[in-house]
RNA sequence: GGGGGAUUUCCCGAGCGGCCAAAGGGGGCAGACUGUAAAUCUGUUGUCACUGACUUCGGUGGUCCGAAUCCACCAUCCCCCA
C-alpha cells in the first residue's frame, strides 16, 4: 500500500539530485541513513527554504532515519558564495550566536530532538578550533583547486571576483561532513540543489581520507513557474517566526501563489497523503482557488499550529467574501492624531502602516484604493471621529491590506 | 607600488552648469478586467502644510548668480601593468 519513502520523495518531486541512487534508496528506504542537513544561520529567524529542508528531515525520520541538523555558526563566519552574485556581508560573532539561538528554538518546536531522535550540532564547535596549517596539511591537500574552479557555484563568480575567504566555504563545508562521519556515522548530507558541489565535496574528502562512501541529495529548490525563488517577496523572505511574518500574512502568502505553482507546493511542502493530491491534479480554473485555500491552510497548521491556521483562515473569508468578523489586526491611534476630535483618513493609513507616507496615503486615496468600512473614500480630507472609530473601523487599502482601526 | 575607470532616486541605467525631483526599463502600489491567480491596459512611484515648499545624485570642502553636472581632498569598487 505506502509508498515507500524514496518514490514518494520523488514523486513529490523533491529529489534533484543525487550521488548513488541505488544506495541512497536501499538505505533511506530501511531507515539506515544517518543524515544531516546544514543551516547557516544568516538571520534570526528560518524561512520558507528552510522549512522544505525541514519537512523533509521529518519525512525521512518518520521512515526510521536519524536526521543530524548542523548549524552553521562556524561556516557562517566565513559565507556561502553558492547563489550569490555578491559577497555576503560579514556578519559579528555576537549576530551569529544570537542566530544559532533562534534557529534552535524554532526548529525543536518542528523536530523532536533527543535520545535515538534528531541531533543538533554547531559547527562552530570544531571548525573554530581548528589549526590553519594542519587543516591545509590534512584537508588541504584532498582538494584541487583546478576541481573546484570548475565548480558552478564559483563559476559565476569568477566574473565578478571571488574573495578567498569565501573559496574557503566549501572546504569547511566538506569537513564538516567529514567530522560528523567520524564522529556520528553520518553517512549522507541532504541540502537546497545549490549546495550541490559543496556536498559533493564531503563526500570526496571522506573517500579520500577513509576510503569509505558517503552519499549526497538534493532538495529541488521551490521556484515558481517565472524561475524565481518562493518565499520571497519584495519586502524580504516569508519567515517563520509570527513576530516577523504574521500567521495571516504567512497564510495569503501561500493563498496568493500563482495556478501554475500550486500544486507543486502542495506536493513539495505539504504532508497530505500522495493520494488526495493526485485528485487534485485535473482541478482548473477557479477551482485551483480551493487548492490554494487548502496548500494554505496546511502550510499555516505546520508552522504555526492548527489554531493559528483557523484564525487565518477565518479572517481571510470575512475579508474577502462574507462572513462574521474575525481576528483583524488592529492599529490604534492616540490622543496626537486627534485634531478636533476627529482623525483623518491620511492618519489613519499611515498609522495603520497599510501606507509608508502621508504621500503615500494620498495617492491611494486618490486613485480610489481606499475605503472605510465598505465605503470608498475619495476626498483627502475625510475624517472620522473619535465616537466612530471607538467601535472600531475596518480599514481597506487595495485589495488584498486591512487594519481595524480603534482609539 | 604604477596607470585608468566608476559611484545617480528600491534595482538597472540616462543625465548638456540653469528648462532636473532628475529620461528609459525593471520592480512596487492603485484602478479596470478577474478567481484574493496569470496575462493585458491605465494611472502612480523623494517628502511635506501638495496648483506651492523642502531635502536628494558616495563623503567633505570649493568655484559660480546658479552645480548630479566644474575643481580639490577622502572613501569604496572595478580594470590594466608590476
Amino acid at each position: 500500500m505506502a509508498m515507500k519513502i524514496y518514490d514518494e520523495l520523488v514523486a513529490r518531486g523533491l529529489i534533484a539530485q543525487v550521488t548513488d541512487e541505488e544506495e541512497i534508496k536501499n538505505m533511506i528506504n530501511e531507515g539506515k541513513a544517518t543524515f544531516y542537513i546544514g543551516f547557516d544561520p544568516t538571520a534570526d529567524s528560518l524561512h520558507v527554504g528552510h522549512f522544505m529542508a525541514l519537512c523533509l528531515m521529518k519525512r525521512l525520520q518518520m521512515a526510521g532515519n536519524r536526521p543530524i541538523v548542523l548549524i552553521g555558526g562556524g561556516t557562517a563566519m566565513v559565507g556561502d558564495p553558492s547563489g550569490r552574485t555578491d559577497m555576503r556581508q560579514m556578519m559579528t560573532k555576537e549576530t551569529i550566536q544570537h542566530n544559532c539561538d533562534c534557529f534552535y528554538k524554532q526548529m525543536s518546536r518542528f523536530i523532536e530532538f533527543g535520545e535515538d531522535k534528531a541531533i543538533m550540532v554547531n559547527n562552530a564547535d570544531w571548525l573554530l578550533d581548528l589549526n590553519y596549517v594542519e587543516v591545509l596539511r590534512d584537508v588541504g591537500a584532498c582538494f584541487s583547486v583546478n576541481r573546484m574552479l570548475t565548480a558552478e557555484c564559483y563559476k559565476q563568480r569568477m566574473e565578478k571576483g571571488l574573495s578567498f575567504l569565501e573559496f574557503n566555504y566549501m572546504i569547511m563545508q566538506s569537513y564538516d561532513f567529514y567530522h560528523l562521519y567520524k564522529t556520528y556515522g553520518c553517512n549522507m548530507q541532504f541540502g537546497g540543489d545549490d549546495q550541490w558541489s559543496n556536498m559533493l565535496g564531503g563526500t570526496e574528502l571522506i573517500r579520500r581520507k577513509l576510503g569509505k562512501d558517503a552519499y549526497a541529495m538534493t532538495i529541488t529548490l521551490l521556484l515558481n513557474s517565472e524561475g524565481k525563488k518562493m518565499g520571497k517577496t519584495q519586502s524580504g523572505a516569508v519567515w517563520l517566526d509570527p513576530e516577523k511574518t504574521s500567521p495571516y500574512d504567512f497564510y495569503q502568502y501561500w493563498r496568493n501563489v500563482g495556478d501554475a505553482d500550486v500544486l507543486k507546493c502542495i506536493r513539495m511542502l505539504t504532508f497530505l497523503p500522495m493520494e488526495q493530491i493526485e485528485d487534485m491534479n485535473g482541478w482548473e480554473g477557479s477551482q485551483l482557488n480551493t487548492a490554494k485555500e487548502i496548500l494554505a491552510y496546511e502550510l499555516t497548521k505546520l508552522v504555526h499550529g492548527e489554531e493559528e491556521a483557523e484564525k487565518a483562515q477565518a479572517s481571510a473569508k470575512a475579508l474577502f467574501g462574507a462572513g462574521p468578523g474575525a481576528d483583524i489586526p488592529t492599529a490604534t491611534l492616540t490622543d496626537e492624531d486627534f485634531v478636533d476630535g476627529a482623525a483623518d483618513i491620511l492618519t489613519m493609513l499611515v498609522k495603520s502602516g497599510l501606507v509608508k507616507s502621508r504621500s503615500e496615503a494620498r495617492q491611494a486615496v486618490q486613485q480610489g484604493g481606499v475605503s472605510v468600512e465598505g465605503d470608498k473614500i475619495t476626498d483627502i480630507r475625510a475624517s472620522f471621529t473619535r465616537e466612530q472609530i471607538a467601535g472600531g473601523l475596518l480599514l481597506k487599502k487595495g485589495k488584498k491590506s486591512f487594519m481595524k482601526i480603534i482609539c
